[in-house]
DNA sequence: ACAAAAGTGTTCGTCTTACACCCATGC
DNA sequence: GCATGGGTGTAAGACGAACACTTTTGT
């Protein structure tokens, strides 16, 4: 059969955390072209003779370009287009887009490889169109909705959830994603019914000015509802 | 920079229709290694010289093997890893899986090019693994899960609701892709909350042995909810 | 005692479910 | 009239929003 020039495939990863109470999400200044010195997200190229899978490729770049493998990577989606990226045939580039979601006072994201400057860019104050490379000014709302949508549901996916925390702490976290207050003995009826949190016994906040309170640790968190990326494949004829 | 071997890139299709009232997914059988004489979804490679985009990309794939070009593609998730495709460097093959739904009877498929034979294969018996090219076996289980979740949902993609239906005939369709009975009442006042459906004034069934039934059409269908596939870019630096 | 935050009830309205009932038509 | 499917109403329960209330601690 013949073989046709294939396009750019690359990996991009959406990586949002909390600052101030705002959800947002890290963008990398590019220091080479195309679209050099505009903002986009940290990405890499699969590179076939490394990476088993799309998602081990994931893994690879965040550790890569972050320094960190971070946590719950999930497909958000795969995007390609001739004239997405010029280093590509016909400059055509697929993009197969993760998102993840960390804690702000764990990221020690040094930049790694090829990282200058980066910043995180609140989702609800997003940079102008012209300051962002590629269509990732897209990318990162799809991801903030996303996001938004799962914490609406009560969907915890681990990373941006601490190990630890009390009620209070997770509903001011969930008020920060979604940017609207809820109401305490909702939110809180939701997660027992629901049996998404647990008690840690005898555990309790300590040293703080007022009544201590019960700290929680996430129940097991199930996999979400569309999980099917390729690992194991099946044997062939 | 360097320019590494890229995966094999293709799309697939999901797609999807009810015989007898079960869930099916067409298959196609394979004429050529890979898994030759098993049962793969149709798909194509990308072409850079040929597809402006993805969602084209499918486009011209559904035209090319199927002879239509199916209503409502829409993507379904990205899967890659080596090993996938013995075609690709490295083994590695990324397919990008598209969904579309379709009615059963307008569906005149005779097999566009290099189609020899297919077959419609109800989403709960399906084939034995060993029947199945590839990893599509989960691929098939993912695309029908997404649709009884819509369904569920009431949210209609175009395709397999005919353009004009009684809200029996409705009812009935969705208890065929649901796989379970629904009641006549709830699913009525559902339908009327959400403005779904309109009537089409004046318009009832003929010719039928008992009383004539209201005709309905859809209301305008509302995009989904994760639309980002790229068409348009932005200019570049 | 008081402030502040933790934690619990209670009410009210809405949506869902299950089921019963009426209506229109051809025979 | 009556069988059959079209179409509507209703009571019971589940669920969620909003709000008030009680409890516990440090000062």
């Amino acid at each position: 059969m013949p073989i046709y020039p294939m396009p750019l495939v690359r990996v991009e990863i959406a990586l949002q955390t909390l600052i101030d109470s705002q959800l947002c999400t890290l963008l990398i200044r590019r220091e080479e072209a195309p679209y050099k010195d505009r903002w986009a997200l940290p990405g890499g190229v699969v590179r076939v003779d490394r990476d088993p899978t799309l998602d081990a490729c994931a893994e690879r770049v965040s550790r890569e370009r972050l320094g960190v493998i971070t946590p719950s990577l999930r497909q958000l989606c795969a995007v390609g287009a001739s004239g997405r990226d010029p280093r590509g045939p016909s400059e055509w580039g697929v993009s197969i887009v993760y998102r993840s979601l960390i804690q702000s006072d764990s990221l020690p994201i040094e930049g790694g490889k090829r990282v200058k400057g980066f910043r995180w860019v609140p989702v609800d104050q997003p940079l102008r169109d012209d300051q962002i490379a590629f269509d990732h000014q897209r990318l990162i709302a799809h991801a903030a909705a996303l996001t938004r949508a799962e914490f609406t549901a009560l969907e915890f996916l681990p990373g941006l959830v601490p190990r630890q925390f009390t009620l209070t702490e997770l509903q001011s976290l969930c008020e920060a994603v979604l940017g609207e207050r809820l109401d305490k003995s909702s939110f809180r009826r939701k997660l027992a019914a629901r049996e998404l949190v647990k008690p840690i016994p005898g555990a309790f906040t300590q040293g703080v000015r007022y009544r201590p309170a019960a700290v929680y640790e996430l129940t097991v968190n199930r996999e979400p509802l569309h999980a099917v990326n390729a690992t194991a494949i099946t044997p062939r004829a």
